[in-house]
DNA sequence: TGCGCCATGTAACATGTTACATGATTAT
DNA sequence: ATAATCATGTAACATGTTACATGGCGCA
C-alpha cells in the first residue's frame, strides 16, 4: 500500500524522474523501504493514471530525455491523508529467526558459525548507517522539524541494529556456554 | 524463498495437515514469519510436487477428514542445507518510518499523536509476547537444546520491541520539547 | 574494447493478501 | 438461530524480484 505513498513523499520534496526516485530510495529509505526500479516505474504510471501526479519531459542533450513527475493537488491530499493515518506496526519477516527455530539438526558450534555471520551481518550494516552516505540526506531537510525526524529515522535504525546485534552476541555467550568447548 | 522451509521444519517436527500448519504459524512464528491459509495450501501443493513431503488422508468421524503431510528424504535434506546455508539480514519493510519521513506537512502536536499510537501498539504487542501463549509453544521442545533456542527467539521478539518502544518515548520528548506547549 | 553511468521500460515469475466457496458439528 | 471450530481448497488481485531490451556518452 505504501510505495505509492513514498514516491508520492519524494515527489512532494521537488519534482523528479523514475531513475532519480530510484536512485533516492536506494540512498536513503533503502533499508526500511526498498524499491526496484520495475516496481517504481510500474508506480509512477499507475499514479499518473489516477492524475496523482504530472508527467513532462525534459529535452537533455549528450544524455537521454528524462520524465520528470510532479504531484497534483489530489496527489498531495492522498499524501496528507497517508501520512495522517493511524500507523502500522512493521510485519517483519526474519529468517534467521526461522532458521533458528529449526536449528536442532545442527551441532551447538555450527549453531554458534551461524549467529557470528549473523553479528557479522548485523556490523557491516551498522557500518552503513554510520557512514555519511546517511548524514547526507539530511542536507535536502527543509525546515529544522524536517531534519529532526529524519535525525529520529536514522536513530532508530541504529538502536534497531545494535539491540539485534547485542542479542546475537548474548546468544554467542550462551551458546558457547551449552557447548562441549 | 522460506515459507518453504519453514513448514518443512513444522512437517519435520511432526507430520501435520494444513490446518494444523496454519494454527502452528498463527501460534507460534507469526510475529516473524506470517503465512495465511492460502499460502500454505498452495506451497504444500508443490512441496508435494517436488517430492519433498508426502501425503496421506486420514479419515476421521464427526469432523472432516485430514490430510497429513509427512516429509521425505528429499525434503529433510532441503530442510538441513537450508538451515545451514548463510543467515540473512531481514530485509524489513517499515511503514512508520516512511510515514514519519513524510510527515512535515502535519503539525507536531499531530506528529506526536501519531508516536503515541504507535507506542501503544508497540505496548499491546510486547504483552502478547509476554503471554504466556508464546512460552506453551516452548512445551513442544524436543531437547534442552531446541527449548534454548526458541527461548532466543522469544527473548529477541521481546528486545526488539522494547527498543522500538525507547525510542518512540525517545521521539516523543523531544517533539514536545520542540514543540509549543 | 569494455565498463559504468545515464535513462527508459517490459516480461516473466515469485510471493503475499483478500474474498469466495463448501459443509458438518458443537456450543451459546 | 448464529457463531465458532474443523477442514479443504480456488480465484483474483497486489506486490516484489530478476532478467531482458535498448542506446548514447565518457573514461580507462
Amino acid at each position: 500500500v505504501s510505495l505509492k505513498h513514498a514516491i508520492l513523499g519524494f515527489i512532494e520534496l521537488m519534482p523528479l524522474s523514475g531513475y532519480d526516485l530510484s536512485k533516492m530510495f536506494h540512498a536513503s529509505v533503502n533499508f526500511y523501504w526498498p524499491a526496484t526500479h520495475p516496481q517504481i516505474y510500474r508506480t509512477l504510471k499507475r499514479l499518473l493514471e489516477d492524475g496523482m501526479v504530472t508527467s513532462e519531459i525534459v529535452e537533455q542533450t549528450d544524455v537521454p530525455d528524462k520524465k520528470i513527475y510532479s504531484i497534483t493537488e489530489l496527489g498531495r491530499n492522498e499524501l496528507a491523508e497517508w501520512v495522517s493515518s493511524q500507523p502500522e506496526l512493521t510485519n517483519m519477516r526474519h529468517p534467521f529467526l526461522v532458521q533458528i527455530a529449526f536449528a536442532n539438526l545442527l551441532e551447538t558450534p555450527q549453531i554458534i558459525a551461524l549467529f557470528e555471520a549473523y553479528a557479522e551481518k548485523l556490523r557491516a550494516r551498522l557500518d552503513r548507517y554510520h557512514g555519511d552516505q546517511q548524514r547526507q540526506q539530511l542536507e535536502f531537510a527543509r525546515s529544522e522539524k524536517e531534519r529532526f525526524l529524519w535525525n529520529l529515522i536514522l536513530a532508530n535504525g541504529i538502536s534497531a541494529f545494535e539491540c539485534e546485534l547485542k542479542w546475537a552476541e548474548r546468544a554467542i555467550e550462551g551458546l558457547k556456554a551449552i557447548s562441549p568447548a
